[in-house]
RNA sequence: GGGAGAAUACCCAAGUGGCCAAAGGGGGCAGACUGUAAAUCUGUUGUCUAUCGACUUCGGUGGUUCGAAUCCACCUUCUCCCA
C-alpha cells in the first residue's frame, strides 16, 4: 500500500480528534477497514458540510478501505441535538424517505459504489423496528445518564432545554455503530467534530456488549477563519443539488470566499495534490484571486462534473473579465410581443424573479445598483423596450456580482 | 399535578393603551475604496402607490376601547420552580 491515508487526511487538515491516533494509523496501513459515516437526511439535498465527509471517504475509498455511508433515516425521526441550541422540526416519515432517496445519487458522484467496493445502508431498516423495552434492556442499560449529562454535545441544550426524544439520539446513533460493526465488521467511525460524543457513545457500547476496540476519528468543521459555519448565505445553506445551488451560484460561493480561507478549503474540498496547495500557499494579493478560481473549479467540477464547472467558469469569466459567453448565466425570458409594448423596469424585474419585490428594486434603482446592458439605469420609470434587446438578450446587473439574462420567446 | 414567566420583523432584543411599520445590535442589500477578497466609511432594510397616503404585521382565536404589540378571556408552544 502506497502512503498512508491518515497521513494524507492529517496533512491535509482533516482531522480534529482521534480515539487512538496510532493505533488507528497503524490499522488504516495494514488492512482493508471498514468504516461508517452517517448522513441524516434532514433537507432534501446534501450541503457543502457533508461534501467535505464525502471527500474523506472518497480518500478513504482511494487507499483501498470500505465506506459504509449510513442514510440516517431512523435517526432522523429522532433529530440530533449536538451542538445546536433549538429542536429540529420533525419530518415525517414520508419527508425523511424522500430526503434519503436524494442523498443517494448525490453520494455516487464522489464514492464508487459498485461491486461491493462501497455499501450503502439506512438505518431506518433496523431502527424502526425495535421494541422499546428490550431495547432499553439491552442498550439502554449501559449507558449511563450521569455522563451523558456532562457530554459537551448537550451543553447548549441543558441551558435551554432537551426533550427525551433527542436525548435519546446518541443511543440510536451508538446502537448503529454496534450494529454495523456486528453485520459487516465496521470498526471505524468517522464524522464531524460535532459527532465526537454520539461516537463515543458507539465505541463504548461495543466494548461493553462485544468486548473489542473499535476507534472513531472527527474531521474538522468547515468553518471560516472567523469561526462562522461556511457555507451558509442569507438565502440558506449551499446545497449541492443544482436545482437548489445552481453550478454557476455554486461556482461563485468558492470564487468569493475569504482570501484566509482558501489554502483551508483547497486542502480540504479539492483532489489537488498537496505541492501545489503548497505553492499557491505563497501566492499573495491579488494573486490569491487565482488559488480561488482554481478552488472554485475544482469544487464545482467534484459536485457538479466538468461540463458544468466548464459553464459556470466560462460564465463569471464573461461577467467579471472578458472573453467567454453569456449563455450560461441564469437566464430568464419574456414575451416578444410584451416586450414590443415596452414593460416598465420594475415590473419586468419583478416579474421574472430577479428581484423579490418592487421597493426592493426601487431601493436598488435609488442606491445606483442597477445596470442593464452595462448602462446605469437612473429612472424607476425606465420602460424596458425592443431596443435593449442586444443580440437577443439584455444583461441585467443587480449590484457588483449579480447578473441575469433576459431573451425572448 | 401545582405555581411563575415567556412568545415582537431574517436573528437577538427594546417597547407595556394613541407620538409604533415598531428603538438598538447582528445579518442582508446598495454605494465609495478594492483584487469578484477582507477591513473601513455612507446609505438602506414590511408591502403597494411613491407625493401626501393606503394596506398587512408583534404566537393563535375572540373580546374591551374612539383607538391595542400593549388591557381581558380562551387556546397553542416553550422555559423555570415545586411534586
Amino acid at each position: 500500500m502506497e502512503t498512508n491515508v491518515f497521513d494524507i487526511l492529517k496533512e491535509r487538515g482533516f482531522i480534529a480528534q482521534t480515539t487512538h491516533e496510532d493505533k488507528i494509523r497503524e490499522l488504516l496501513g495494514k488492512e482493508k477497514v471498514t468504516f461508517y459515516i452517517g448522513f441524516d437526511p434532514t433537507a432534501d439535498s446534501l450541503h457543502v458540510g457533508h461534501l467535505l465527509q464525502l471527500i474523506v471517504m472518497s480518500h478513504m475509498q482511494r487507499a483501498g478501505h470500505r465506506p459504509i455511508a449510513l442514510i440516517g433515516g431512523g435517526t432522523a425521526m429522532v433529530g440530533d441535538p449536538s451542538g445546536r441550541t433549538d429542536m429540529r422540526k420533525m419530518l415525517t416519515q414520508e419527508e425523511i424517505a424522500y430526503n434519503g432517496s436524494c442523498f443517494q445519487g448525490q453520494m455516487s458522484r464522489l464514492v464508487d459504489f459498485g461491486d461491493g467496493e462501497a455499501l450503502m445502508v439506512n438505518n431506518a431498516d433496523w431502527l424502526l423496528k425495535l421494541n422499546y423495552v428490550s431495547f432499553l434492556r439491552d442498550i439502554g442499560v449501559h449507558f449511563s445518564v450521569n455522563r451523558m449529562l456532562s457530554a459537551e454535545c448537550f451543553k447548549s441544550r441543558l441551558e435551554r432545554g432537551l426533550s427525551f426524544i433527542e436525548f435519546n439520539y446518541m443511543l440510536m446513533q451508538s446502537y448503529d455503530f454496534l450494529k454495523l460493526y456486528q453485520d459487516y465488521g465496521c470498526v471505524l467511525q468517522l464524522g464531524g467534530d460535532d459527532q465526537w460524543s454520539n461516537i463515543l457513545g458507539g465505541i463504548d457500547l461495543i466494548r461493553r456488549v462485544e468486548g473489542k476496540e473499535v476507534y472513531g476519528m472527527t474531521f474538522t468543521l468547515l468553518t471560516t477563519s472567523e469561526g462562522k459555519k461556511m457555507g451558509k448565505t442569507a438565502q440558506g445553506a449551499v446545497w449541492l443539488d443544482p436545482n437548489k445551488t445552481s453550478p454557476y451560484d455554486f461556482y461563485q460561493y468558492w470564487r468569493n470566499i475569504d482570501d484566509a480561507d482558501v489554502i483551508k478549503c483547497l486542502k480540504l474540498l479539492t483532489f489537488l495534490p498537496m505541492e501545489k496547495i503548497n505553492e499557491m500557499a505563497e501566492w499573495k494579493d491579488a494573486q490569491i484571486n487565482e488559488a480561488k478560481k482554481i478552488l472554485a473549479y475544482e469544487v464545482t467540477k467534484i459536485v457538479h462534473g466538468e461540463e458544468e464547472a466548464e459553464k459556470a467558469k466560462n460564465a463569471a469569466e464573461a461577467l467579471f473579465g472578458d472573453g467567454g459567453s453569456t449563455e450560461n448565466m441564469p437566464t430568464v425570458s419574456v414575451s416578444s410581443s410584451d416586450l414590443e409594448k415596452g414593460i416598465p423596469i420594475l415590473d419586468l424585474l419583478n416579474d421574472t424573479g430577479i428581484i423579490p419585490s418592487k421597493s426592493e428594486g426601487r431601493r436598488l434603482i435609488k442606491q445606483g445598483g442597477l445596470t442593464i446592458n452595462n448602462e446605469k439605469i437612473e429612472s424607476i420609470d425606465r420602460i424596458v423596450t425592443m431596443d435593449d434587446l442586444k443580440d437577443g438578450e439584455i444583461i441585467v446587473r443587480r449590484g457588483k456580482k449579480s447578473y441575469h439574462r433576459i431573451v425572448t420567446e
